[in-house]
DNA sequence: CCGATATTTTGATATATCTGGAAATATGAA
DNA sequence: TTCATATTTCCAGATATATCAAAATATCGG
């Protein structure tokens, strides 16, 4: 994960709609949804709809697959973790307890960090 | 962590500059840094640094403090967790299996769902 | 093939963001 | 005070992004 794509990635998630369709997606996961249902789910015409797909899968966070006439969108995890474990690379320098999600969960932060 | 709080945060570590400043902040952890230091770390002009920082902090992700003529910057280790947890919320709807940063640490990406 | 459905691409306009010089403000030292 | 340092605010031009109507493309059923 270079800056550039995290810049990129962080980008295509800084917009109502596109954040919108992403957690969708994320709740969907690998099965993802058709653009027409994401249209309609989101009422956003399509192709606006299309311009915003066309840019999270730019940043590689969702993927692309046809079936039959419908275009299905799913989440690409490995990239959603990437990112997540990006966020908090090196957090704290020494001190990796001063990182913690919460006072009573330690081992979070502590393995997300090896997870990058 | 609404919506919108979320875009406005992923626009704020959406552009290059900011993202290399957000990232040396979280490594320094709660002791920060002074915009002198990050202006000649990362080599940015004064003014230019400063729009950066009033945008990382209008989003949240960091805070402010004066200590002398210096004005020291720090990551927000709560929004930070706070995003992270909003990435990836309710993944794979009812098989967070599917969702974990690897085969190996099935814990993470629970434990990380629960602290949202 | 032909018509219907699903979706994208084009293109033009509107809006927002990035940049850095010059000027202004805040704090501390002499 | 007065001067030097640290940093921000103002401003204007340059660049990038968002929107959606209209036209183009892809796939399927008959």
């Amino acid at each position: 994960m270079t800056d550039s794509l995290a810049v990129r990635a962080f980008g295509a998630l800084a917009q109502d709609t596109r954040l919108a369709v992403y957690r969708r997606l994320v709740e969907a996961g690998p099965a993802g949804l058709s653009a027409g249902a994401i249209a309609e789910a989101l009422d956003v015409p399509a192709p606006t709809l299309s311009f915003h797909l066309a840019q999270l899968r730019g940043a590689g966070l969702i993927t692309q697959r046809r079936d039959s006439r419908s275009l299905i969108y799913a989440v690409d995890v490995a990239l959603m973790n990437t990112l997540i474990g990006f966020l908090s690379d090196r957090c704290c320098g020494g001190q990796p307890d001063l990182c913690l999600p919460t006072p009573k969960s330690a081992s979070d932060a502590r393995s997300r960090r090896k997870a990058v």
